[in-house]
DNA sequence: GGGATAAACGGACTTTACCCCGCTTACTAT
DNA sequence: ATAGTAAGCGGGGTAAAGTCCGTTTATCCC
């Protein structure tokens, strides 16, 4: 009888003023981000220099983490449209193969660029950074793992196990020292591992 | 002239009491985990039921993280064993690649074990648990790899890579619904995608 | 326009990790 | 034994994340 007004599921979006906030917040993180590192950001800083209320910042982005995951998802936007409709390797058009290993170039690149917020996006105590994060890079290399013959493998195993290898060293392992020798030489070093990795991976 | 009776590099060990203090927290904290979880851990907590001052729990452990590192590198100690001087195909006297699908069989299966323990050790503003945790793991791989025959390839990437693709998944990106489905079934899922990527990426 | 309603806001409050510092105590060398 | 000393101890203090709730405001429907 009644058309659905509010979608079930869509939880409505953003008023205007809850936009216009996260907008600025976001803006002013980044700020901040440059004058001073990831770690120096505390939320009553934000807020503050932003001109709101704490409680403010945690409604727009839940927690500190998510601050970082916000900033991130904005940057990987450009990325993203290059991956589902940029030219090849990237893009579609292009072997599944050279795709998979232009994808993790990429995202080391990205990665590497970006770890310093990467890495103040993981939260503790949750699971995997919960924003669009790794999901998006686990699906993407399944839906790449799906067009390849693989033999008898698993290949949502092998897409969990693909993506870890991909981020888990910049998240996780690698430490400031590590990357303080030299930090350009590491990521050639990480983009050709992927590459060999990946090639002995996805042979039957 | 005079015999170095504090050796440098070597900071001392610890004092008789320190010692005692530090096992009696570890035994506290192991009765807390197993009655509230990790999260409901706290330092306070802790201190209190131990019957110590808070100063105590952080000179001992540093950080809350620390806490867990020592829990876990302390479960690790016979596992370590095993590795070192145990029976094959863990331990020596075996085929490197075997001795590599083991410790990884092994390793997927300590982590599944205590991965509550290890997610509440990783040290969010750190690079990697820097207890012994996974640079240990590491280097086991590392060590091992340097005795596989290899084609080109950058045996220290590789195993910067496959130590990730290993803690990867329970550490980072596996959630807690991930698992909550069948546990077990993951856990063999994991180490079969183990036995199959490294199998795949050690042969020229 | 105007009222109803749910989202958003601000900022005080709570909790918890972590720091600090004055006092105490286990070790060491004579 | 004993004095000297550095490690250790306790617990109050600080800072920052995250919660709550009374008030304000955008949006929707008429």
């Amino acid at each position: 009888m009644d058309g659905p007004l509010l979608p079930l599921g869509v939880p409505r979006a953003e008023r205007a003023d809850a936009a216009r906030n996260r907008l600025h917040l976001l803006a002013t993180a980044r700020e901040m981000l440059a004058e001073d590192g990831a770690d120096r950001l505390t939320m009553d800083g934000l807020a503050e220099r932003a001109g709101l209320g704490k409680g403010t910042v945690f409604r727009r982005f839940g927690t500190r983490a998510g601050i970082f995951q916000a900033l991130l998802d904005d940057e990987e936007q450009q990325f993203q449209q290059q991956v589902l409709s940029g030219p090849p390797p990237l893009g579609p058009d292009a072997d599944a193969l050279d795709r998979l290993v232009a994808y993790g170039r990429a995202r080391i690149g990205f990665l590497f660029a970006h770890r310093d917020i990467a890495r103040a996006a993981l939260d503790g105590s949750q699971a995997v950074p919960a924003g669009t994060e790794t999901p998006l890079s686990r699906m993407h290399i399944r839906m790449l793992l799906g067009q390849i013959r693989l033999g008898a493998v698993d290949p949502d195993i092998l897409a969990v196990q693909l993506t870890a290898a991909l981020d888990g060293p910049l998240l996780l392992h690698l430490s400031a020292d590590d990357l303080a020798v030299d930090a350009p030489r590491m990521e050639t070093r990480l983009v050709q591992g992927w590459q060999s990795l990946v090639h002995r991976a996805c042979r039957p």
